[in-house]
DNA sequence: TAGATTGTTAATCGATTAACAATC
DNA sequence: TAGATTGTTAATCGATTAACAATC
């Protein structure tokens, strides 16, 4: 398979959602470059991200919202349900299984995992909460691949080992520290601080 | 000035918090490819970022980890203190605000704004929240330059809009829609949802 | 058809990396 | 000095964009 860009992937995340909101509105068909304003990009990147999930559109009336909506989910999704675990039951771990709880999508959050005792052994955003010390024998019972780490900074790196440990295959980092893993694990940092300094840094230059 | 890459001011981020971390371990010095393996980069990469903040190493001993820290905030950081303004204090929300509490940063938020009555007149996390409708007004008292959208989707365009026209000149956008703004307005997109469809796509490809 | 779009290639652009003289 | 690092340039790499023949 041709290699595809972390960026097109991010892409590809943006346009299917655009298109839900036009389906939703009955938009039927929608030309690259609309689509390009509407995700603030250029048509010819649009055409190229289209061409890489393997849909073609009609040269005279663009793209087919639901079929283009549909090519991305193949392209995107996971043939099966894909399941994840929180780790961190605060603020930021609650907004997290909050946007999925009751969501009907591919991925899925299984369990979540806090040391608080407060936490532990409730039920929290429709999320059953374990103890840190069963994290591997939950993972590996509901065959969960892909972790969430939602801990203090110092925590993170011990929580990363964890779940590498209990099997997982990648991990999203929303802990503002670079963590190690065996090479084998993808990470992804989703670094908040950084895009807080990155904003007002640009914001100022104007 | 030497045009800067967003990319650059990320890894800027970065660097300033490992050395952070070094610091407390009371490290004085530290090489390039040291700095580089503690945030999965290269060596050369370090260098170039180093030079672009105008700091200079030494041959023998590398460098300087407190000196290095000094520079960077001199070149990311505001002059003065940049005041940031939130608007939707959900579970995001809050979890934004905790972070920034009492945290002693050149970016602060001095903010936050909901329409929710019940949240309203209160002081959530150390910052005080307001009804949407003073918005303007408390922008413009504040001296509020940097807006953080974490408002549902369905509301994001909106908030945008009565931001800019309140007159900040940057937007953090966590809210997962693609917002359009007057050109002179920068927009920082945090897009949570992507970060979750990336790592699931490429922890399935290992 | 005439006109506008598509898929796709070629050209451009920018960022990353390798290499190396200068330095201590 | 000998050795390892730095700043910095040159080479490489990849992603974006422009351009255009093919299509309806």
């Amino acid at each position: 398979m041709k290699r595809i860009s972390p960026k097109t992937v991010g892409r590809l995340s943006v346009y299917r959602r655009v298109l839900q909101g036009l389906q939703s509105e009955n938009r039927q068909t929608i030309y690259s470059h609309e689509l390009a304003v509407l995700v603030a990009g250029k048509a010819a990147q649009v055409r190229r991200d289209v061409m890489a999930v393997g849909y073609m559109g009609s040269t005279t009336r663009g793209y087919n919202v639901r079929e283009l909506m549909r090519s991305i989910g193949h392209f995107l999704d996971a043939p099966e349900q894909q399941a994840m675990a929180i780790v961190g039951v605060g603020l930021l771990g609650r907004a997290i299984l909050q946007y999925f709880s009751g969501s009907r999508l591919t991925l899925s959050i299984a369990a979540a995992f806090d040391i608080d005792p407060a936490k532990v052994n409730r039920v929290v955003q429709g999320c059953r909460c374990y103890p840190l010390k069963d994290l591997r024998r939950v993972v590996q019972r509901s065959k969960i691949s892909l972790g969430i780490i939602t801990v203090p900074a110092d925590q993170a790196q011990a929580v990363a080992d964890k779940l590498c440990r209990a099997g997982v295959s990648g991990l999203l980092n929303f802990a503002p520290v670079r963590i190690q893993v065996p090479s084998e694990v993808h990470v992804e940092n989703v670094d908040i601080i950084s895009a807080f300094e990155q904003a007002a840094f640009f914001a100022r230059e104007e």
